[in-house]
DNA sequence: CGATGGTCGTTCCAAGTGAAACGGTTGTCA
DNA sequence: TGACAACCGTTTCACTTGGAACGACCATCG
């Protein structure tokens, strides 16, 4: 205990961070990690509870629902979700009868994916339900606050878009 | 493509969002979750080329540093990780000589968690090399949103360790 | 004391993950 | 055309993960 404060009060001081131990309170992809990973458990709870599917499943219905008619591969481009889990996640939502999956005519290796009736019902109430989570979880930041987060979660994004770089 | 884009287009317009498809480039969960990953795979890459560990292990280092000393229990309140993640990442780190581990006199359930000196220099070089990415990670945002952001992930951060609500 | 309920860390086991290999398809270029 | 590289989606396989059970330990209360 004494080592951490001693540490952080020097660097608050000088502003500076270049060695001694990493400031993780101030570390943005560590605070980035540890804050998805529970907003990630709690809509992974809600998708459970609502529709009974886990998360990869819950996760391509949306992405579905957003972007329809699209394949596989490009949910996975998409999500950065692991091509496998794109692809088991898929069979399983149709073994559950809840899209359905076609040849594209023009290009046979693309598989198309839609929704069947019931798949749209589904994903109308997993969206309306996290809908009203993100309402709640965003409650306490103001219209400009969020607009901020929004930006800055662009810029960032779209960071890593870019150069490898390492 | 074009239900998708009448559909963004009517909620730009009125500015609700209570239905029809949900706005995945404005749902914050969903930015969250793939712009984590994609931090958290870069940093992965890191850690794996400096040290030659896995991402467990690394974060357990990570927070070691940070924390020291520390139970295996308080790195997964601070975490989110798994219990059972950590004990595995800590006996790794053991056999592979970097972290200690001890029981506390006063207490002996708990398993204190520290340092070899080989331990705290490969500490030393893989917090380096994170500062170093973070660094150009972040180097697009201004001082103020950047500022912006560490306020807002702590409101949201505390938001989630209120209340279960649901 | 002794019993009971709670916590810490490990281990077991079923389930999920991701790297790699595969079959099938397309586009290119000679 | 035929050879070849690139790409899509699936499957296989070794590995990791997370829920549950477990043993060890502590605190409380009668």
């Amino acid at each position: 205990m004494p080592d951490k404060q001693e540490a952080a009060n020097k660097q608050r001081q000088t502003g500076k961070q270049d060695n001694g131990p990493l400031r993780l309170d101030r570390f943005i992809p560590y605070r980035l990690s540890v804050l998805t990973s529970r907003v990630t458990g709690r809509l992974a709870r809600e998708y459970e509870s609502v529709a009974g599917l886990q998360l990869p499943e819950a996760r391509v219905l949306t992405v579905l629902g957003f972007f329809k008619p699209i394949s596989s591969n490009a949910i996975v481009q998409h999500t950065s979700m692991d091509k496998a889990t794109v692809s088991r996640a898929v069979a399983r939502l149709i073994r559950l009868g809840l899209i359905t999956r076609k040849p594209d005519p023009t290009d046979r290796r693309l598989l198309v994916l839609g929704f069947t009736p019931r798949g749209q019902r589904t994903y109308d109430r997993l969206t309306s339900r996290a809908r009203a989570w993100e309402a709640w979880f965003l409650a306490e930041l103001k219209p400009s606050e969020r607009a901020g987060l929004e930006r800055i979660l662009a810029r960032l994004a779209r960071r890593l878009d870019g150069a490898t770089l390492g």
